[in-house]
DNA sequence: AGACTCGGCAAACAGTTGTTTACTGAATGA
DNA sequence: TCATTCAGTAAACAACTGTTTGCCGAGTCT
């Protein structure tokens, strides 16, 4: 009827709901389960469809999962991304920083729990293509974390591959960080930031005295 | 017959050797699943016994996966024990200790890989009771870290828990490097070890100058 | 020697599983 | 309007699951 460009894109909605549903079902199911012990009809079960639909979307549950990896950390992404664009704001103060993304790790995990409880539960998981898709987000997420130590004025003469394997640790920790969020209840909540942020600062210390007694 | 304590005990040993046989099937089994995907059946078979037998020796496969965990970390423990007490016969010097630290890790992994795996994948996995027995034993891991470092000179006039928190990230930092062990094949292991000395020693330049600019 | 313990087995139970098949019916494009 | 596309379905497939049952027979104790 209509000739404007509304028209199409009925059947691409439903087809995304019902593929948003499987996700859901899926990560709803995970919380209490890994994701090599899931099944698929116990997936569409959950979704509240057919068995053989599953299929409509994913040839497998590990592509499904791999899906998950990469909603997780996408938002996580973007976070961090904001919090390191704040590095100039905050005047370099390192301790500042660190502080800033404890709070976003700690925002984040409660926003967004079921996925990183997926994260940490797959991470060294027994689906290997999913932990591959964890590690090359996590790599990603390294990089972006070294391209900021590199501005700061602190890591001056600093080789590149030791601001990444820096980087790295970095992200190490905040994962770490993440984790233990989720293992600790809603009142356990402030020591996990005061450790996570101790933690941090040890290594801000170390980096400042690297090359000397 | 004999009249000596020898005579009994047959039995027991052959209870034994079914139980040894069924762990030593399930941690082979872990080594490409999760627990929380495995089955009695699939133990059992591969373990060369019938399915009802299973039940003889656990009651879960939980059950399983906990004595797996405690024997797991009993021999890591032991070969912790022993670097932590040549800590005098290394003349106090921090950075021996922490090449000796990575070196034992690396022995570790390389002679118990399927338990290192089976740590790493469980730790953050499926099964409540595993998860928590695992998260006691390392709890047990930085208790003695923590024991072993008040006795450094560095830590003269720490407050325990400070202390402990340390003995926590070094031995966060081990598991780590024990699973990058894994995850790398024999040719990275140089690369990884060199990595992890570098971290431990970051924290531990930051340690001494804790207290200062 | 005889009674007894008890680890392991076969069989049966009532489900569950992944995947394929042919189908239906609504959204689509001409 | 009519033919086509295609997400979702029901049904069937053979194979698998956890757990219980009754039983056997070798090791053990007296």
């Amino acid at each position: 009827m209509s000739h404007s460009e509304g028209g199409t894109g009925v059947r691409q909605a439903q087809k995304q709901q019902s593929r948003r549903a499987l996700l859901d079902a899926g990560l709803h199911l995970l919380e209490r389960q890994n994701l090599s012990g899931l099944g698929v009809r116990e997936v569409t079960r959950a979704a509240g469809m057919s068995p053989a639909g599953f299929y409509r979307h994913f040839p497998d549950l590990s592509a499904l999962g791999v899906v998950l990896v990469e909603e997780s950390l996408a938002n996580l992404h973007g976070m961090i991304r904001a919090a390191l664009a704040e590095q100039g704001g905050l005047g370099d103060d390192p301790e500042a920083l660190i502080d800033r993304a404890v709070e976003v790790v700690a925002a984040h995990v409660g926003e967004h729990r079921a996925y990183v409880r997926f994260l940490a539960r797959e991470r060294h998981g027994g689906v290997r293509e999913v932990r591959e898709a964890i590690a090359a987000e996590l790599r990603r997420f390294a990089d972006e974390v070294a391209g900021a130590l590199a501005l700061q004025p602190v890591s001056a003469g600093w080789p590149a591959g030791e601001v990444r394997m820096l980087a790295e640790l970095y992200v190490d920790l905040l994962v770490m960080a993440a984790t233990a969020f989720l293992e600790a209840g809603p009142e356990g909540e402030a020591e996990v930031a005061r450790t996570a942020r101790t933690r941090l600062r040890l290594i801000s210390v170390g980096r400042r005295h690297w090359h000397d007694g």
